[in-house]
DNA sequence: TTTT
DNA sequence: TTTT
């Protein structure tokens, strides 16, 4: 249940290949970073201007495996999710805040050309015999807490994800 | 012009009276925080479990006057916008990120009896005599980066309403 | 599985109390038609206009019982489906082609007041008593096909609200 | 300005080349029609389903002459739009309705090699020597009545189409 | 870090 | 009529 809407649409290129990694669970979580851009000339000079901005997207389960596996770098693709702002400590202790799409829907997008041409090196993992498209949905049931690869418990807030204790090594995964 | 698509579709309420600020240029900006929230059973316990998401929404020019003078506190509200990831320094020089929604788009919900009952004490500002709705569409020109005026950007959270404690607190806050 | 996205997002009123029909599998159908408007100025003669567009809305089961108790004529709803056009015959046997939105999503807008004002009279069934909020979310089956118990689907319009001749004539429908 | 929100998103692939022609005002019109499908396996047989829904999209003006241009049979494309049900009368003079989406944004999908191998040829007409990419967005004025149905472009006037004369002719343009 |  |  909600009380709201809260919902991004993304269609962009993954800056890099998908990262995976497992919950205790065993529930696979991807991250990808997806890149959408916007050009304009400016009004006094005229002079062309550009900016990208830069996606944190985060798919769980079912659809991390899907995405570990057909994503690569330069990969166009449609994500739909929701917006989801993550609290953590920097070294120092002091709060800071991430906000990540959480993915409950992706699309790889350009035919088999493209994706023929993407040259899949390396496919993360397997995602089982059956699947043969580009194309996932998330379950409809609230995303799992994104407390894979933790070493101790998170302090704070109870029911939300937990935050990853050792956000130091989280924290360098961020390339920006 | 564009490649990619950025998009967010928000509903939810403000947690607070917008804030209107205005550029060198005097052009408008207008700060608000949305919530949206999503509530579900956890599986093993059971037990009712909640979240609720806060949303940095920031209007800028005619969008602005309109969100500063017809929102308030818990206006029930439809924003469509782009994702932004703004990169500051905090007082220890360090590189910080806060990401925010640019709304394109604004519509006020809950129709008139409800804003009747919202009861606008000072309202910021005058948009005009003309203006009589709960609707409005930005230009389609990129957004202005926001370092108009300011000595330095607050961190997503800190500023922003407290996350209630449970929700029947919250509905306090709402009037509805 | 897809190939492709197919969404539509509403924000608009009911036309009229929604109806609400049953499956010979028992699983419930509801139809509503929304109404969405659009206003501006003739660019030639400055005259305001303004055009009305009712979309039909379909759900399926749980999301049909929902819709059928909780949604009236007039009330504010959000709606997310997809695009399905479907085919049958006029007395004449000749083809036609209804285009509705089958919902896969809904929330009702304007908080309790809004709901309270609205008086809901005889609701058209019950959907269980734990039911307490204007949400409600479509498992991600796909649709059934909707020719279930009737001998001819009607036409888009004729069944619907007609369209209001003027914005203040439409106010009245409209309990706010 | 608007009551409600009236928005439609589709990625999907053309089913044939675009249809442009223009406006007595000079405005260009261009129709096509996307596919998107989706498939799954029914509950009781296990058998493999598909279903293919085809979206009529029209675009006005530079938008259409765009879409006119780049789009060909089987090109992969992001439309943003809002849902517009046309009323006209068939031959024996029934009133008949027809649903499109009105198209605000496009974008083609799927990159250079894509788009190079698509091989366009006869391009429709010419939008300028100044347009080099996939992504086009429409002024945020009201749609034009769709009252193409001229042979001849007349280049001049401002890019507001005419209110429409009949349909009739329109209604052979309807392929289904 | 992507893409055009 | 597209696409997988």
């Amino acid at each position: 249940m909600a009380r709201g809407i809260n919902k991004v649409i993304l269609v962009g290129n993954c800056g890099q290949d998908p990262e995976t990694r497992y919950m205790p669970s065993g529930g696979a979580v991807t991250n990808i970073s997806i890149a959408t851009s916007e050009s304009w000339k400016d009004k006094q000079t005229g002079q062309p201007q550009e900016r990208t901005e830069w996606h944190r997207v985060v798919f769980f389960n079912r659809l991390a495996e899907i995405a570990g596996e057909y994503l690569r770098k330069g990969s166009q693709v449609y994500v739909e999710g929701s917006l989801r702002t993550r609290k953590w400590q920097d070294q120092s202790g002091q709060d800071r805040y991430t906000t990540e799409i959480v993915a409950s829907e992706m699309q790889m997008l350009g035919g088999r050309t493209e994706a023929a041409m993407q040259g899949r090196s390396q496919p993360s993992q397997d995602s089982g015999p059956d699947y043969g498209g580009g194309y996932a949905q998330q379950s409809s049931a609230p995303a799992p807490s994104q407390n894979y690869n933790q070493q101790k418990p998170a302090p704070s807030t109870p029911q939300q994800p937990q935050t990853p204790s050792n956000f130091d090594s989280f924290d360098d995964d961020i390339p920006f």
